[in-house]
RNA sequence: GGACCCGUAGCUCAGUUGGUUAGAGCGCUUCCUUGACAUGGAAGAGGUCACAAGUUCGAGUCUUGUCGGGUCCACCA
């Protein structure tokens, strides 16, 4: 391995192992084919209309990290990819494409311009795929699906018709979020919530039988006066307790309506009295339905006032607002204008204001579904991780609302419903199977239309995790590998389709689709903005590989991953660093050990024969891999990659390897040395592949891969405490010295030199700079060296007759200081004791408190006793 | 309005059930091109753990309050 560079070059690297694992297809999973079982996780199916950007990567490197190291374990690992079709936000893509030929899609048609959509998604839709598999994702790309495959469509179909059967899905007419510049519906979770500083209108209504006297009420939207049909004031106020009923005219549109009583109304707000607008805003409705109101529409769908609206007709919504305001202003209608901070609703898509509006929509009846969900959630499941996210959850199923899934736009699933001419619906899995019902209703073969509207794109997301398997259909895969095991997401999606699924798998499929769900955090750039297009402060994950390597970015990323992540170009140098270390630590290997040390097992050491330093890096590495195994299993991770770190970096190289410079001729210490950076890069695979899969065909020579290799096995009895305490290590080191001391006969105080081995061992250098390195090892002595010590490298050196000796710099530990530090936590454990031993012997203690705290403090007690005789022995042992 | 999270070194963050002198990376200072690695190594400076009170033999960690930053949810017109 001379040859190699000392420079770790990640480029090269990755395509060479990504082009491997593409031939050789690793992973690729089986059902029934290991013994332990199967393991499954379905990708976060990224929008068609996506490009990589930080936050996949660090959810998929999360996924990443859990299936190879699943699969190193020996299940039948499947990560299952693809992408969503994404409705509204592609559509919005592609309609912006055609724009800049100058069409429409209504000049371009329903089916030309379905054409482009399918054009474009054929040509970018698995481009952030192509991404994901630079990044290194294990998934097993041969099952790549895509939300509108036709099987998958299917199962889309399927189930609209299931609970259209079971009576879950209704059409009917309801205030919804419409977005005017899409011209669709949208969803509760669709229409984002955004402050922003409005004002408060406060206008007058007059009466009708007296024109001089005037009811006042606050808008923030004043155009919708024009659709007003009551005024609403609480039965309870005293103000209008005697105006219920009295009738108002709305002004600039002369319409007569009375004043009802309503409880909604609050007193304390603006006048206490509210414009009823039924058909434009959603307590309206409500209040409408109740009081048997007129429902007037004012406006078209594309927010132009309609005839309704009068002499505002044809202005847009807001322009139309404007007018509004100055023909009440003309009138002496406009009693005040308040500045009032409030939320505004908008498109999620697109940003454009949200207009509640009437329409006729298709609608899921949620509360059964949640309630089955709610019911599985407490019983544990799905568990979410970290547990603050559960409330959210709850609470949205708690407080669930229908669901609108019909949207007014034309790339999705068409909705499976067929009209006659009479109006009446027909919900079907095919138009065959529409006309079938048709003509048993009438008797004869009728024309049937299909709605023109397609489904909400989280009607096809929240099948997400069994439609991949060929639901409805059954099969063995579905059988083997589901429900799957955890889903990674981000917490801003939890109700949009983390809920979702947890009630689609439960309706159709009796179990909650996934065990646990991972909520990551956010990423941010530097400053703690979220990263986005829009903003211009995204990163480009693709720039970054080039620049440092996937594992580099996978590596940081995780790092950092504690909670939102504050990225920066500087932290993927910690990843590139990492690797590169790994790489030249794994060189020195190499290079200094004879083929048949490479051993694969503990079990061809003679551990007996050891010394004491390897013992220690045994003993630290069986610890590390408990410790990241359990990491890794309890979504741990950036605690998993720091012991990683912390182990391979500053255990293994900067201390171990230090310490057997002297030793590498001994073949048992060879062994230690490669076994134990062997097992390191097959921990380390799962967070960064390639350089591990790298190294381990430097390590076997032929043809294997890491990545189906199996995860080290633990051995407990190899955990060494009496060679790992650093106490073990400092008793060693002044036996040592004294030793040297003895054989060379120095005298306290006595002039001596510190001294750097060189090329030819003849020629012995003074290094005057490295007094503060020679005073210490004075202090730690106190003896002082008449003859040279040599440096070697990161290591004092010492040679007493035949025996050398090797101690790292950092383990110059000073005596009278550990001394001190033992002392005094020997004089706070006792007190510690005597305390717990006092609350014993309080005969009030004992009657209050229940058995088990006191049989706990007893526990404490003697605990702390024993400890305090070790820490003596210790105190005794250094002296 | 409801719920949640965070405040630890100049910066970004760890700190598992309370327990030795609170850690890491980056940055900074000094030194070292030495034989795996300068994408490296050694040594060092730098923190009253936001503040206050409480529980405890012992609090960065638990409780309460205050201040500051952030997120999610929400039909006060």
């Amino acid at each position: 391995m001379s040859e190699i560079a000392a420079r770790y070059n990640p480029k090269e690297v990755e395509e060479k192992h990504l082009k491997i694992w593409d031939a050789k297809k690793p992973f690729h999973a089986t059902a029934k084919k290991s013994k332990k079982g199967a393991f499954t996780i379905v990708i976060p199916p990224p929008n068609v209309t996506g490009v990589l950007h930080m936050g996949h990567a660090l959810n998929n490197t999360l996924q990443d990290i859990l299936t190879r190291y699943k699969r190193m374990q020996g299940f039948d690992a499947l990560w299952m990819p693809g992408t969503d079709h994404a409705g509204i936000a592609t559509q919005n893509v592609v309609e912006k494409q055609i724009a800049k030929e100058g069409l429409t899609r209504e000049t371009l048609g329903r089916e030309k311009f379905m054409e482009r959509l399918w054009e474009w998604k054929k040509t970018n839709g698995d481009t952030i795929l192509d991404q994901l598999h630079k990044l290194g994702s294990s998934c097993d790309w041969d099952r790549t699906r895509f939300t509108m495959d036709e099987s998958y469509s299917d199962a889309v179909k399927e189930v609209f018709v299931e609970l259209y059967q079971r009576g879950l899905i209704y059409q009917g007419q309801y205030i919804i979020n419409w977005c005017p510049r899409c011209e669709t519906a949208l969803a509760d979770e669709e229409a984002e919530h955004k402050d922003a500083n409005g004002h408060l209108w406060h206008i007058k209504y007059p009466f009708k039988d007296n024109p001089e006297e005037f009811v006042t009420v606050a808008t923030t939207r004043p155009e919708t006066m024009l659709g007003d049909t009551a005024v609403a004031v609480n039965p309870k106020d005293e103000r209008y307790k005697d105006l219920i009923g009295k009738v108002l005219v709305v002004p600039l549109v002369n319409r007569e309506i009375r004043i009802i009583a309503d409880d909604f109304v609050d007193r304390e707000f603006g006048s206490g009295a509210v414009k009823v607008t039924p058909a434009h805003d959603p307590n309206d409705f409500a209040m409408g339905r109740r009081h048997n109101l007129e429902f007037v529409n004012i406006m078209h769908s594309n927010g132009v006032l309609n005839n309704n609206a009068g002499p505002f007709k044809n202005m847009d919504r807001f322009e139309g607002r404007k007018a509004v305001v100055k023909a009440l202003e003309e009138l002496g209608l406009l009693a005040k204008i308040d500045a009032h901070a409030h939320a505004v609703r908008r498109c999620y898509r697109c940003d454009t204001i949200v207009e509640p509006y009437l329409s006729k929509q298709w609608f899921v009846k949620m509360k059964p579904l949640a309630d089955k969900a709610l019911e599985a959630f407490h019983q544990g499941q799905p568990s979410i991780q970290p547990k603050r996210w559960e409330k959210v959850y709850e609470n949205w199923l708690v407080d669930i609302r229908d669901w609108c899934i019909s949207r007014q736009i034309w790339w999705g699933h068409r909705i499976p419903v067929w009209y006659d001419e009479e109006g009446n619906h027909f919900v079907a899995r095919s138009e065959a199977e529409a006309k079938e019902q048709a003509r048993v209703k009438w008797g004869k073969n009728v024309v049937l239309k299909q709605d023109p509207d397609v489904l909400d794109t989280w009607f096809s997301s929240w099948l997400w995790p069994f439609a991949t398997l060929g639901w409805p259909k059954k099969s063995e895969d579905l059988e083997y590998f589901y429900p799957t095991a955890t889903l990674f997401t981000a917490p801003e999606i939890i109700f949009f389709w983390v809920a979702r699924m947890v009630m689609a798998g439960l309706e159709f499929n009796g179990k909650v689709p996934f065990k646990d769900v991972v909520l990551h955090g956010t990423v941010r750039d530097a400053k703690g903005l979220k990263m986005s297009k829009s903003l211009g402060n995204a990163m480009d994950p693709l720039e970054i590989i080039a620049e440092y390597g996937a594992d580099a970015l996978r590596f940081s990323m995780v790092l950092n991953s504690g909670q939102d992540i504050y990225i920066s170009k500087e932290k993927f140098e910690i990843g590139r660093n990492f690797s590169n270390k790994l790489w030249n630590a794994s060189r020195f290997v190499l290079m200094n050990i004879k083929p048949e040390a490479k051993v694969s097992s503990f079990d061809e050491i003679d551990v007996a024969k050891l010394d004491v330093a390897s013992r220690w890096i045994i003993s630290r590495y069986q610890k590390a891999l408990a410790e990241v195994g359990q990491a890794i299993e309890q979504y741990r991770y950036s605690e998993g990659v720091n012991l990683l770190y912390e182990f391979f970096w500053a255990t293994y190289c900067d201390w171990y390897l230090e310490m057997i410079k002297g030793k590498l001729d001994d073949i048992n210490v060879q062994k230690t040395a490669y076994l134990i950076l062997e097992n390191t890069v097959k921990m380390l695979h799962p967070f960064v592949p390639f350089v591990t899969e790298e190294l381990y065909s430097e390590f076997k020579q032929k043809e294997v891969l890491l990545t189906l290799e199996a995860w080290p096995t633990f051995y407990p009895d190899l955990i060494d405490e009496k060679a790992e305490s650093s106490l073990a290590v400092l008793v060693e080191l002044v036996g040592a010295i004294r030793n040297i001391r003895a054989q060379w006969n120095i005298k306290p105080h006595d002039q001596i030199a510190l001294v750097i081995a060189t090329e030819n061992k003849d020629s012995i250098t003074l290094v005057k700079d490295n007094k503060d390195i020679l005073n210490k090892l004075v202090r730690t002595s106190d003896i002082s060296f008449e003859k040279t010590v040599p440096v070697i490298k990161n290591a004092v050196a010492g040679v007493v007759g035949d025996m050398q000796f090797f101690i790292p710099l950092g383990a110059l530990i000073d005596v009278a200081k550990e001394k001190t530090k033992l002392e005094a936590l020997i004089l706070q454990q006792a007190k510690a004791a005597d305390a717990i031993e006092g609350r014993l012997a309080n005969a009030g203690f004992v009657s209050k408190a229940p058995a088990e705290v006191i049989e706990k403090e007893r526990e404490r007690m003697e605990e702390l006793r024993a400890k305090n005789i070790e820490l003596k022995k210790a105190l005794v042992s250094l002296v």
